[in-house]
DNA sequence: CGCTTTTGACCAGCGC
DNA sequence: GCGCTGGTCAAAAGCG
């Protein structure tokens, strides 16, 4: 289930400004001089995690300043930033058929802002198309692309607990460039983001509200044991409440109607159905910003929903096929595969956790660094995690969306210190957003 | 008890 | 104006 790929969202034409912006100017570095249809921007994995290195990205983030009415473009990628990447990805309105991005050495000379013109750059490996993706490292990260991002393993460079387990979770994949490179790949309504095509869409033309909307596609999880009425949907760190669901015409699968449960009068809301195309890819809409901070990991326990019964345990599992019919409904029950041994991964990611102490995180620029000596702890940590989880399906790690940009950096720091809050370890929420 | 999901009813926008 | 459709409300029930 990692490379899907086909056309998907056909009814949904709207047009792509209702998820992108306009397109800026090139800044910093880039220069123009490609005639490559394609854009690519480098980065480097690592190097976030030197806390010699982020004064440039810090410096970078604070020269950032537009939304463009954009309600999301306050939001900011929490999994970008646990990369290191200071690089925000979205569609420009272009017509252009497909651009790539790859990345290196981003923090050195994170000024690469392009996607007005073509341009490419020498210090970051940057070359961007026109009008095709804008690459903003000026930019507090904000992209959804961002949950697909295929890392490639470097052994000689020290990781984060996050890339690295990232790494490990997407290891099922097959893998992308195998030279420490992070593969993005887009098209006009999708993305192809190493070997997993992201569909990016904005929501109908013919039912827009003056209400702004982002739509994505993501894989549907794998949900062997799921809840008969229930779906399996990459959850991300808010807590959601479902509302509503209701039959869409033309569609043989309902949307399911959420509403953010953190904050009662958060009006942020999301809808979920399945693809009409590709029933193993899930459309998520978000309507609306969160008014509230990203959720710590106290506030987001008591905003979960509850566990799955026990009824649909592994007893069930050959039962109930994700893909059969019958469990076509959308919601956002995650599976209860496997219970025992995330409930029990669970209990030893927060054992472990309590090794690390809190100071470990230096702040700079609002974005959290850690030591090298530190970062080896975590490496340690997630290889004996991992070692006793093995290795998680892909679909886990799609559980991120953007957390509000105002979201203070002691939140930060708290959410970053909890590499593993970024990763659905959980298939139980009540256990995913667990106490530490 | 407090949270959730479920589900039918209700309301509003849009096209004819 | 009417009907269709999508989005939300709220009561009921389930779960821990």
């Amino acid at each position: 289930m990692c490379n899907i790929l086909g056309p998907i969202m056909d009814n949904y034409q709207g047009d792509l400004s209702d998820i992108i912006r306009p397109s800026g100017a090139s800044y910093g570095t880039c220069s123009t001089g490609t005639s490559s249809s394609e854009a690519c921007a480098s980065f480097s994995r690592d190097h976030w995690q030197f806390s010699s290195d982020p004064v440039i990205f810090s410096s970078v983030m604070e020269g950032f300043n537009s939304n463009f009415g954009d309600p999301f473009s306050n939001t900011r990628d929490p999994f970008l930033h646990e990369l290191g990447l200071p690089c925000s990805a979205y569609f420009n309105n272009s017509t252009t058929s497909s651009a790539e991005i790859s990345s290196s050495g981003a923090l050195e000379e994170a000024t690469c802002f392009g996607g007005g013109v073509a341009g490419s750059s020498t210090s970051n490996s940057c070359v961007l198309a026109p009008k095709i993706l804008e690459v903003d490292m000026r930019r507090p990260c904000n992209s959804i692309l961002s949950n697909m991002i295929q890392i490639s393993p470097n052994d000689k460079l020290p990781i984060s607990p996050v890339v690295d387990a990232l790494s490990r979770v997407l290891k099922p994949c097959g893998g992308v460039s195998g030279n420490n490179m992070i593969d993005i790949k887009t098209s006009e309504d999708h993305c192809l983001v190493g070997n997993t095509e992201v569909q990016i869409s904005s929501p109908s033309l013919t039912r827009r509200k003056s209400q702004a909307k982002k739509s994505i596609c993501v894989p549907a999880p794998a949900a062997p044991n799921s809840r008969q009425s229930g779906e399996v949907v990459p959850s991300d760190l808010w807590a959601w409440r479902k509302y509503g669901q209701k039959p869409i015409k033309g569609s043989p699968y309902p949307r399911g109607y959420y509403r953010c449960s953190i904050s009662k009068g958060c009006p942020a809301r999301k809808q979920v159905e399945r693809s009409r195309t590709d029933p193993n890819m899930l459309v998520i809409t978000y309507t609306s910003e969160h008014n509230h901070p990203w959720p710590t990991h106290r506030n987001a326990l008591a905003g979960s929903s509850r566990s799955q019964p026990s009824k649909n345990n592994n007893i069930d599992a050959s039962k109930n096929s994700e893909n059969s019919p019958q469990n076509e409904q959308v919601g956002e029950e995650e599976s209860n595969s496997d219970s025992s041994n995330v409930n029990k991964s669970a209990t030893l990611k927060e054992e472990k956790q309590l090794e690390i102490d809190d100071g470990e995180f230096s702040d700079i620029g609002g974005i959290p660094y850690m030591s090298m000596s530190k970062m080896k702890n975590y490496q340690q940590l997630d290889q004996d995690l991992f070692a006793e989880l093995g290795e998680r399906e892909w679909a886990h790690s799609l559980n991120l969306l953007s957390p509000p940009q105002d979201f203070d950096d002691q939140q930060m720091e708290s959410n970053a210190l909890d590499s593993f809050h970024f990763f659905d370890w959980s298939d139980d929420r009540s256990t995913k957003y667990h106490l530490v």
